[in-house]
DNA sequence: GTAATTGCGGGTATAATTTATCCGCTTTAA
DNA sequence: TTAAAGCGGATAAATTATACCCGCAATTAC
């Protein structure tokens, strides 16, 4: 029941660019502690998916497609991990003898609808927002603690 | 973001025990299409979660351990594949370097608790009640078309 | 008490997926 | 023309999921 840390990535890299306008695969990679070779990787995934564009050559990078309060969790879960469904009978239709008459097919598909509801209703601009402020406050404790990380 | 295979075996299997009130594992396997060494296994970590009773020997069998009623998809899904969150973040705490500001950790959060919350307002016995229904339905389905599957 | 049945648990094999890296290529701007 | 940056294809390594097998322990019937 977890997102991979493909997934994972992904967010933090277009998290990232909500900050920031434009970026290199190496930025990004640097900030937020995820293999570069690897991001590159996901990157290409998001640029299919339309989310990010891409820009080669010396000054480039990537920026957002969209404005990032038009980018959505499930944009990026979904471009990264395929469809949110909880169970593969949905993904491969016809494949389970049970399928036509299966209570815990139609429970879970009604369950699965209603997270993708929820991760379209969260997007990047809110996500980054918070981040600003959840960073305020833990930059204060870090100062009072000791504590590190990268912000 | 799906459940594996297993799960989908575990819940199959306990849907069947809903409707009957005993039975070994060899019979739900061959009812529910599962390879039964593997449901075996699938059967030892519902019973360690204290979902089901096994009784050995002659006219053994597997039984629920309670009233399905009291059996939620969560009660299986946790059994079966741990606990349900989104990110492995949660599970390790302590892991990301991220953690204490980390927007998308408060998030994906609060989703996981939802979907756990949606996963433990399902129980078997309701499942039993809707797949009866169901199943009537698929019976004059097929018997119109000609369509397969145990019931 | 012996035999047949049924689950237990440990081990192993195979396949699939995830994570990560490498390298030659194309595009782009200076 | 050159250096920077992403593209895309290949592959390796690690992890996880799926499946099977076998001897053992518990239980019941005879």
């Amino acid at each position: 029941m977890q997102l991979t840390r493909q997934g994972d990535y992904a967010m933090r890299a277009i998290l990232f660019l909500a900050a920031s306008p434009q970026a290199r695969i190496q930025e990004i990679a640097r900030a937020q502690f995820v293999p570069k070779e690897y991001l590159a990787k996901i990157v290409q995934k998001l640029s299919q998916a339309g989310i990010v564009t891409t820009h080669r050559g010396v000054g480039g990078g990537i920026t957002l497609a969209r404005p990032p309060e038009e980018i959505t969790l499930l944009d990026v879960v979904e471009a990264i991990e395929g469809p949110v469904a909880l169970n593969s009978c949905f993904i491969r239709p016809g494949e389970c003898p049970r399928e036509s008459y299966c209570a815990i097919h139609a429970e879970l598909e009604h369950i699965g609808n209603t997270l993708a509801r929820m991760f379209a209703n969260v997007n990047f601009a809110d996500l980054a927002k918070k981040e600003a402020a959840l960073c305020k406050g833990a930059k204060a404790w870090r100062l009072e603690t000791g504590g590190v990380g990268e912000m």
